[in-house]
DNA sequence: AATGAATGAGACTTCATTCAT
DNA sequence: CATGAATGAAGTCTCATTCAT
């Protein structure tokens, strides 16, 4: 993931945007789209208005790199540890609870991500993602694998994405709004049931 | 779903409210509340910009409305020959089966209160739904009583729900989206591997 | 004071009328003219929002109708047992008192001339007042006279008129919102000291 | 007059504020609160429509503030050269005088105070002045000083003040209208008159 | 490179007035 | 005649973006 605009102080620059990055994540992770106006993000990060305009080239640019930066921390939080040789179930279970411990751990993204989903770039992204499957991940390629091995039921592969990580991040928000309460004895059930609905 | 307003000519007051119902559903499912200004909810109901507030008191109020309409509608189309004294299994399938296709006949709707569960409004909603349950509804007593006979896993009703109704809404949307195609078949698998997530 | 519309059933016709032209007042005087839109009026009176339309030409009409009959009520009282043969101070005296005595009685006229005064047609009202002096009034010819026989100072009506009733008016208001306390005998000595400032 | 917001440019921010200071206090002296629509005050500022909100926080706070400075100003005027030491006579006669003089001088204050009265928080303005009496100004003292003397009627201070700056304030107001021409021996007369009003 | 004051399009809402019933 | 639903111009205020400093 490299820089987008070139700096000549590379850690003065890493840090305002750091800092941009944050508070804009913040605040439309507890306020929404329409409760983070641009200038107070610029406010909460501590530069001026101006300013984040040279790193981001609008609202939409800095919302959509924010995004693709927390979905991608996702995959690499789910990654850390992989039993690559391990059994599916295994494979499954591992992704699934790093999925859940991380998400309930940095309740601000999967707030963020929940209100990027609905919006208009939203959609564009589940479409280039679903279609645009120049590259095979490693999830896709474990359910695919799952798939050919008659391990899974014989269904699309965004019908089994949703349905192992629809519930698991709609508990996962559950909790973090405190109308459940995870622990690691639930979390493993909850994974569990998944699986389930996975399984032939 | 009742008149909440008085109206000397039910006929032409209905119509109108009706338009600005449906303009609303629209403008908000296609494009979200951000793309759904009052003007442009006024122009294509065909009525003056000042007469949506004699309907609706502001664009909450309006908002609000169609989000209880929708979802009582979809409680409706849920019991329409709902098999009372089926087994769990049949009286599950039933209800699944009938939102998948209510939710894909209807896609304005699905992506209605999608929109809807994103914004300030969303959170206190559902809160709402899940403390404030004074009368328990047919639905969950279903899975009170699946859980009771030891058919479902032991889990709170907020988890059970995320289970089974959050892989089939996503896969309506990704149906609607065009990114799979469901037809009865495929309703009946998904169905029956939400099942299997329950299911102890 | 002729009714400017024609209507053939006199009393049904005067009972809107009067119903309208108070509603519009108590609005007017209770919360100011923003305070008084017309929908209100026509509630408030009990009467469709277009009927007023049928008595008043638009807003402003009817506004400024209200004013000239409070206006021509105020002097009414203030000639009511007027003693056209007494010495001036008497007369003067008689004037004053009548004039506070009716304004404390009537909160809602006062007030109403009061927002009266601090609008656009208020500035026009006064003009015409003081410049279209056709018909000299008893008042008038009071000043006038005690000008002339050298009891007041001389000076001009429009003066001698802000020094006489403009306290008065003011000590009112205060009464009415509770500043002052007004009984028969502070009013004396108010209009007393109104007399002073006259008095050469 | 100190400035409430901060600003890196002092000069060229003073400017702004004073360009739209002036604009609305302009619009409102001439044409009333309701004729002076912020779109208006911005234009004649010739600043853009979202500036003034740089500056005020709101309409409210623009014309609180602006309310506020005035009478700040009318203050200073009276107490310029005040013969604090001369007797109450002169004292008197120099605020009277004073007052005059400034608010024909200054017609734009006068209407817009005027204007301010009437209004919802006209009201509340003069209820603060008259009870909220924290701290007893010079004008105040003066006048409980000639009740003690017994210079003074025996009457409370807001009937007091009402005989003496209800008709120069009004008279002020003829003057600027064309009504009435006042000149330095008329203004004599005039606060002469009122002192009459006062005096035992 | 950084700032933040300035901008103005556009959002929501109100209300005097009209006109079909 | 009376009604009140409908209208749309106009009001207040917000906010993404620009640009002089």
């Amino acid at each position: 993931m490299e820089k987008p605009e070139k700096c000549e102080k590379p850690d003065k620059c890493a840090e305002k945007r750091e800092a941009i990055i944050q508070a804009a994540l913040e605040l439309v992770a507890e306020q929404g789209f329409h409760g983070a106006p641009m200038a107070m993000i610029a406010e909460k990060a501590g530069v001026g208005a101006g300013t984040i305009y040279r790193y981001f080239e609008n609202k939409d640019d800095l919302i959509r790199w924010i995004y693709k930066n927390v979905e991608e921390r996702f995959v690499e939080v789910m990654m850390q540890g992989y039993p690559e040789k391990g059994p599916v179930r295994e494979r499954l279970v591992h992704i699934g609870t790093a999925l859940v411990r991380h998400l309930i751990s940095e309740p601000l993204q999967l707030r963020f991500v929940e209100q990027f989903h609905n919006s208009p770039y939203g959609v564009d992204h589940r479409r280039e993602k679903i279609f645009g499957q120049g590259r095979k991940d490693v999830i896709s390629e474990l359910f695919d694998e799952a798939v050919a091995q008659q391990i899974f039921k014989p269904l699309e592969l965004a019908i089994l994405f949703s349905l192992f990580f629809g519930p698991l991040v709609d508990i996962c928000r559950d909790h973090i709004l405190g109308f459940v309460k995870l622990d690691d004895a639930l979390i493993e059930q909850v994974v569990g049931a998944c699986w389930d609905a996975l399984r032939r």
